[in-house]
DNA sequence: GGCACTCACATACTGAAGGTACGTACTCAG
DNA sequence: CTGAGTACGTACCTTCAGTATGTGAGTGCC
């Protein structure tokens, strides 16, 4: 019983050899199973979820044992971490993308932002991985922090590029409650997308219902109306 | 070892017995036990959440066994949605009171519904089991049909009152797209608040921001400015 | 008022799945 | 060539959701 490397070292491992040159033989063995593992947990995780999706599924279908598996990683939870920043960091760069090339007119750059994100959204991998699984299987601090600094970073960066475009002195904390809520509004309007019957007149409604209220926004800005700082100093009128 | 109901049946049934009067002791008796369950459940999910929360945690807090969790719940995701209802439900009732007695001006209803949900999402049983884990323990499908007919509910009916405001012609879809937007807002602006270090300032933002964006909708619903319907046509300036 | 019947549980067990301890072949520096 | 460490594989343990079955207290019926 002494044929360990017979299956896995000829139909997985050797083809995928040449990733880094300059590294040696072994970490370029070691990185391809751990990218194989990665991509099996994705595909498992985004069919049958975090918690359907079992271990010995997932190394059967990466070629390597359990052993192989907690070798590089601490445990399931942190499998299912390695994949949600895989698939966060490719949404952001998508988004990231699409904001390219529209440094001069916020209110485009923001339409464009929408689109790109309501693109990501349909995918099942994001749906299920970041959106479903993601608050409860990270937990929600740990899934802010990811959020944080991938797709919630694009949309603080719409934002403050919409808010400065009125000249507006808002501090930190404001411009971050801002973004928060239009990242609340987008991810559930994308879910709503992409769990839609007709997902593109879906996605035309949602892109004319922000529009709308973008448009609210820049009235406003236009005619110099500044936020209601009032709420700011007491509560003097609770009813 | 016949002592069967010698503990359970003392300190917490009897209690409890004369709960529904006209019912038989027997059913009166089942539905404390089902009670003690949901709640013990709730405590739970809510302080380890849904998979650190064993079943034999469940059963032993509220002193049955396996064998009553199985005869009230067809299992462990059953039991979590009688507790999500009951959260949901709780959570609608506060909502829809503090609604009441806002009928003639929609901008105040919406304010008073934007606080009263403010209020609710701070609660940690309503964070942890509605927001965190419901999508990913009841599936987003169920999850979304128990919302559709609790907090989304009262979300609709604001959006509806805002926008016949203006003496609007909306479809029931594009309602619902506003109203899944501002659902989404206001769940994530609300998870922003419960998480922040300072609550209160953090609700007061996020006032703030939902009043402003609320007042760029009444100055385009004043002025008479419609809804771009060019969407609708067709998608000829796609860049 | 006795009696069968059923409901509302309790008890004991099973299988699956995450995690661990330890062994081993292969690689690479020297 | 050789010792050391890496990158796994193997076997086992533990926990936990779910099941099969037993049983006594209520309840309807006569």
């Amino acid at each position: 019983m002494l044929r360990r490397m017979s299956k896995s070292s000829v139909s997985r491992l050797v083809p995928k050899v040449p990733s880094v040159p300059g590294a040696s033989r072994r970490a370029a063995y070691s990185a391809s199973t751990k990218r194989a593992l990665i991509d099996v947990a994705e595909q498992l995780f985004t069919d049958h979820g975090y918690a359907a999706a079992s271990l010995d599924q997932i190394v059967a279908g990466a070629q390597v044992t359990k052993g192989a598996l907690y070798h590089h990683f601490s445990g399931k939870q942190a499998l299912f971490e390695a994949v949600f920043e895989r698939v966060e960091s490719d949404a952001s760069k998508a988004v990231k993308k699409a904001l390219k090339g529209h440094r001069d007119d916020p209110w485009e750059k923001a339409l464009a932002g929408l689109r790109a994100f309501l693109e990501v959204v349909q995918e099942p991998r994001y749906r299920r991985i970041v959106i479903q699984e993601g608050p409860a299987v990270l937990g929600y601090e740990r899934y802010r922090e990811q959020e944080e600094r991938s797709t919630f970073a694009n949309v603080l960066d719409i934002v403050k590029s919409v808010l400065t475009a009125g000249d507006w002195e808002l501090d930190e904390a404001m411009q971050q409650t801002f973004a928060r809520i239009f990242f609340g509004a987008m991810s559930s309007a994308g879910e709503a997308v992409s769990s839609s019957d007709d997902p593109i007149a879906a996605a035309v409604r949602v892109e004319t219902a922000i529009g709308f209220i973008l448009s609210g926004f820049q009235v406003l800005v236009e005619n110099d109306v500044t936020l209601p700082n009032a709420f700011h100093e007491d509560d003097s009128a609770t009813s």
